[in-house]
RNA sequence: GCGGGGAUGCCGGAGUGGUCAAACGGGACGCGCUCAAGACGCGUUAGCUCAGUGCUUGCCUAGGUUCGAAUCCUAGUCCCCGCACCA
């Protein structure tokens, strides 16, 4: 049959309106709470509605969502899929300054837009859901949950060294910071500013965050970047005494108390001998004590400054407290041993109850003292347990428990009292083993503290050194040789008690562990180049090994138990480690176990391999390997000498391995992973250091100095502090009319600004701040379940039963900004009772980055975007989405290809016309194989996100049916319903065609029928195929060698085999006339006897 | 520097011990259909050889393990991504 040839255009855009529309007046994708069902919770990331609309990664994430939403649908699962806007954020602001729009029109407007372009790719949201962060009615919540945060003690507001970037013209979190730069203007510097900003207390979950990752189904490099943002490092807490002269200490002796009783006369002296000036007053009426005389006392006779530490006992912690309640200037320490001060808990009987009035402005206290030590006495006969625990609660601080040498410490001498008087620091580190190798401390230049270490002599150097750190760029210290600068002060060592020099240094990070890190020159590279470049000693601490690697399946238990003698074993990943300087004993009891040398003994004798690691060239040697085995020989006899001087000349480089303890006391020849435990466990017992965790995550900043956010819902009173706006009075709502240009424009809205206390009704400023946009995105999938809630931010048991997200899919540019902070708001709401779950997206898929046709990802400044609407529009939304994901597996970045486009259209314009030309009629068995497999295979293949595989399975399948006669209406059907994920527009219309009736997108997946499938089909296939190729490649080698045209073909099969070839279609595919014999068929034409050539899949072929 | 991923034919990209000269798509080329095609159909697309066979080379490089390697091991080169003075 002749085809006809019909210049057909499809109206693809037609089709795709029309269904569109129905789809949307049939409001077939909203989605109910139904028990019975079970449901899907399918989501993208929302995305920021940008000015200029969809951008081809949207089209690519939304494509890959819609097709796993309607899979599962068809599934039979009560999916919701909904979809949102991101819609607060700086990009509306700055069009605002630019273009003079308000930034709601703006917002509003691209919303439109975004609705109108994501309608026009067939997405099945539920758009009865949609939400708006910029709305009140979303951004309301964002501030009660601020508020539950405050109430929590989960958000604080405290002076910090926070990241601005001059062109956003606000505060970022660290999250925003890449590469010292800012995450969205990347060519601008962030700087440092020390501001009082709002804090959300993120680090309290840092464990829960870092140990639930394991759990998660995500990709493992998503998985791994938030393990390495949390960056949490096992060590150990050092307490480092400061000798520092600078201290005033003021003790204060209680009820019947002089300062020559108890422990004072001792204290006093021991603090003076490590050059402490201290002043003990008596105080006055000690018997019956005034306390406003003894306050007034104190305060003529001693001069306070910033260096004072007062310490009072027993009553005298009540002077010490009232004094510095006084004061107007904050002291350095206040040490508080045995003190008192909930009046409920004096009994009666005690005399000072009337003493004095128990009223205190603690708020004072608290700023006054720069650290708080309450010292309680375990066993203490006249102080109440309870006291020391409710005025932490009042003025903060810590408490030190322990047991005094006489109850409520009153010993002549008590050890735990001049521990806490004296100054400490204490500095995290991950080598403990090398605390003996510490030859200088180095505090970081921006450590708030540090000018309290300074000296008088070195003040003026540490300044111009501060002066030049600050001026320069972090970027440049970076790369720049590490620098710093003499304190005059120094540490005490907690276990030598040697004198340690403190530096400040240029290099070290003052919010990371106690802003304090030990020098350890001998084992730390960057310590060293430290020690060299300012003459510090160098002291080796820990001595490398030589150690021989063996692969622990080839020892023999009775060798591994001699090697034992030589030294240490360690097993570790397969392969046994021995340390040991005695490398030629084990060489020679290797000979002696295994009669020839180990190394010629591969593939028969249980040795495979000895390797030895040479110290003076990290190399690793291969006995196996002949020549190899000269090289270690000679490296075998320089290797076992010791390192025991080291001078500048003689070492480039520190040694930062592992390997045995030397010069370290007691701890001499431990291993250094034993040695850190030891050491650990020693300065615990001595209350000089503890086993500790560090994280690098820091708390999340959320304050921002931008207009177009959620006003956090705070008041500033100047007599009531902070004062939260309380819940009824919410939405704090962000005003329209404002002044936009310089600044925040809010702060110079006085109807917004001028408020009054909320507490005392005197003139109040409202936080002119807003929050981090990333806290409208951290619970917006939880708005979505109940999204019209005016009186909860949603319904608890909505939340039971939608949540989790059962998949989660969106860009790897989130990894560890919107994850982690809804990952973290989820836990934080799981607290407050809001959710049960633990994780918001236990399944995360990320879809990959699309490149332009250059090879680059595409970006406007390159100029090879495309915009997904433009070629929606050409060639439909279904060729495009069916090329989005036919490049190649959807979590891969793709390139885009115009070719690739038109090769999508080209296939749907088959199927198109294939149905247009359908004969309805029976099944072939090959065809019923042939769908069924493909079933089963697609439904598996879009499980997995295999999109691709899916694809190139529904094309083998169609592409098979053209050539088929006729077709039931039920397999057609099927074939439909396979498609429909990927091209519902098509699928639909097909669908009507044939008259399927309903929506094909609500209709149940197919089930396959696994009976049907019969491989025999593909091999009886493949053979085909073969045959003709065959027939092919005779026909041209006869024209070429003979000059000779076939005619006619004649195939001799085996009589079984009869049925798999089909003498028609081998016709029609080489354009000759085809006969097939039996080999054992009698009357068969074969003049040149062909037919005893055949074998089992392989006809003999005769051509003439 | 640390951590992760990758390198496959003209291109995009499958494949992770034999069924692999390597899916699928695109491109190019040839043939057919045509007045003509950018439309459709069929085929070719490492080289040699050839009545459908056989051989060689081949999946970044160099070695190795194995009866057998694109696939496993060792070393190296290059590319991409993330973090980066984290004590």
């Amino acid at each position: 049959m002749k085809s006809v040839r019909i210049e057909r255009e499809v109206d693809f855009s037609r089709i795709e309106k029309k269904w569109q529309e129905k789809w949307e007046r049939a409001k077939i994708f909203e989605a109910k709470e139904d028990k019975k069902k079970e449901k899907y919770y399918v989501l993208e990331m929302f995305p920021y509605p940008s000015g200029s609309g969809l951008h081809m990664g949207h089209a690519f994430n939304y494509t890959v969502g819609d097709i796993f939403a309607r899979f599962m649908r068809m599934q039979d699962f009560n999916v919701l899929y909904p979809m949102g806007y991101d819609s607060f954020g700086l990009p509306a602001e700055n069009a605002a300054i630019k273009n003079n729009v308000h930034p709601k029109k703006f917002t509003e407007e691209a919303i439109k837009n975004f609705i109108k372009q994501q309608k026009s790719l067939g997405l099945s949201y539920d758009w009865s859901r949609m939400i708006k962060t910029s709305d009140k009615e979303y951004y309301k919540w964002n501030q009660y949950f601020f508020l539950k945060f405050f109430e929590k003690g989960l958000a604080y507001r405290k002076e910090a060294n926070v990241n601005w970037c001059g062109k956003c013209n606000s505060v970022l979190a660290n999250e925003q910071v890449h590469n010292g730069k800012c995450w969205i203007h990347k060519d601008t510097e962030v700087e440092i500013k020390q501001l009082k900003q709002w804090f959300i207390r993120i680090t309290g979950y840092a464990e829960e965050l870092l140990r639930e990752i394991q759990k998660l189904d995500w990709p493992e490099r998503i998985k791994i970047m938030q393990r390495n943002w949390i960056g949490k490092s096992e060590g150990s807490e050092v307490d480092f005494e400061i000798e520092n002269k600078k201290n005033n200490f003021v003790l204060l002796h209680g009820f019947t108390g002089s300062p020559d009783k108890n422990f004072f006369p001792w204290l006093k002296k021991e603090l003076e001998n490590k050059g402490n000036k201290v002043f003990a007053p008596k105080l006055p009426n000690t018997n019956n004590p005034n306390i406003n005389e003894q306050v007034e006392h104190v305060l003529k006779n001693v001069k306070f400054n910033e260096n004072s530490v007062l310490l009072g006992h027993s009553l005298g912690s009540i002077v010490a407290l009232k004094v510095v309640e006084s004061l107007n200037k904050p002291v350095k320490k206040l040490v508080l041993a045995a003190g008192f001060i909930d009046p409920t808990l004096v009994s009666e009987e005690k005399p000072y109850k009337k003493i004095f009035d128990w009223k205190f402005d603690f708020e004072k206290i608290k700023r006054n003292a720069k650290e708080i030590i309450i010292l309680r006495d375990l066993y203490d006969d006249s102080v109440h347990k309870l006291q020391a625990g409710r005025l932490k609660e009042k003025i903060g601080g810590e408490i030190i428990d322990f047991e005094a040498k006489e109850a409520h410490i009153c010993g002549k001498q008590e050890p735990v009292v001049l521990n806490y008087c004296l100054e400490k620091w204490p500095v995290f580190t991950t080598r403990a083993d090398t605390l003996f190798g510490v030859t200088f401390l180095v505090v970081s230049a921006q450590h708030p503290k540090l000018m309290g270490l300074v000296s008088e002599k070195q003040k003026k150097e540490v300044e111009k050194f501060l002066k030049k750190t600050k001026s320069t760029k972090q970027e440049e210290i970076d790369k720049m040789e590490k620098e710093g600068v003499f304190t005059g002060s120094y540490a005490i060592h907690p276990l030598t008690k040697e004198k340690i020099p403190i530096y400040a240094g240029n290099f070290v990070i003052a919010e990371y562990g106690s802003g304090m890190v030990m020098g350890v020159p001998a084992h730390d590279q960057r310590d060293f180049e430290f020690a060299k470049k300012y003459k510090l000693p160098v002291k080796q601490v820990v001595q490398e090994e030589n150690k021989i690697i063996v692969i622990e399946k080839s020892l023999e238990p009775a060798f591994y138990k001699k090697i034992e003698e030589f030294g240490r074993v360690a097993k570790k990943n397969g392969l046994v480690y021995i340390y040991t300087d005695k490398i030629n004993d084990v060489f020679e009891l290797a000979k002696i176990n295994f009669i020839d040398f180990p190394w010629y003994i591969h593939s028969e004798g249980n040795i495979k391999k000895i390797m030895f690691h040479s110290e003076k060239e990290d190399k690793i040697f291969d006995w196996s390997n002949k020549q190899e085995l000269k090289n270690t020989k000679e490296y075998g006899l320089k290797i076992g000498i010791k390192r025991e001087q080291l001078d500048f000349d003689e070492i480039r480089e520190a040694y930062e391995g592992f390997g045995v303890l030397v010069n370290s006391q007691d701890f001499y020849g431990l291993f250094s992973d034993e040695a850190k435990e030891h050491i650990a466990i020693a300065l615990q017992e001595k209350g000089l250091g503890r086993k500790s965790m560090q994280y690098k995550l820091r708390d999340w900043l959320i304050s921002r100095q931008r207009y177009w956010g959620t006003p956090i819902p705070i008041i500033y009173c100047s007599d009531c502090g902070i004062v939260p706006v309380p819940e009824k009075e919410l939405p704090v709502e962000l005003p329209e009319n404002v002044k936009f240009g310089k600044g925040n424009p809010l702060e110079t809205n006085e109807k917004f600004v001028n408020v009054k206390c909320l507490k005392c009704g005197k003139k109040a400023r409202r936080e002119t701040d807003t929050m981090d946009t990333f806290v409208d995105s951290s619970w917006y999938y939880l708005r979505y379940l109940d999204n019209k809630n005016d009186k909860k931010p949603f319904a608890p048991d909505k939340a039971k039963y939608w949540m989790p997200i059962n998949q989660y899919i969106g860009g790897a540019e989130h990894a560890v900004m919107h994850l982690i902070y809804a990952r973290f708001f989820t836990k934080v709401l799981r607290d407050l009772g809001f959710v049960k779950i633990n994780e918001p997206f236990p399944k995360l898929f990320n879809q990959g980055m699309i490149h332009g046709e250059d090879g680059f990802v595409m970006s406007k400044s390159r100029g090879n975007v495309i915009d997904p609407i433009d070629i929606s529009s050409r060639y439909g939304a279904d060729t495009l989405r069916l090329f989005l994901i036919s490049v190649a597996s959807p979590d891969k970045d793709i390139v885009w290809s115009k070719s690739g486009v038109e090769g999508s259209r080209k296939f749907l314009r088959k199927v198109w016309d294939y149905f247009e030309n359908i004969k309805f009629g029976k099944i072939s068995e090959r065809a019923e194989h042939k769908i069924n497999k493909t079933i089963k295979a697609v439904g598996d293949e879009i499980r997995y996100f295999r999109y691709n595989f899916a694809v190139i399975k529904i094309r083998e399948m169609f592409e098979f049916m053209i050539s088929e006669r006729e077709i039931s209406k039920e397999y057609l059907e099927k074939t439909i319903k396979i498609l429909s994920p990927f091209c519902p527009h098509m699928a639909e219309e097909l669908w009507e065609k044939i008259g399927g009736g309903g929506f094909v997108s609500l209709e149940k997946w197919p089930e396959f029928d696994e009976g049907k499938i019969k491989e025999e089909f593909d091999k009886a296939e493949e053979i085909m195929e073969k045959t003709i190729s065959d027939v092919k490649n005779i026909l041209k080698l006869m024209k070429e060698k003979q000059g000779k045209e076939g005619e006619k073909i004649y195939l001799y099969v085996l009589p079984q085999e009869k049925e798999l070839y089909d003498a028609k279609d081998i016709g029609s595919k080489t354009g000759k006339e085809v006969k097939i014999f039996a080999v054992n068929d009698k009357s068969k034409y074969d003049p040149q006897g062909k037919a005893q050539k055949s074998r089992a899949g392989k006809p003999a072929i005769f051509v003439e």
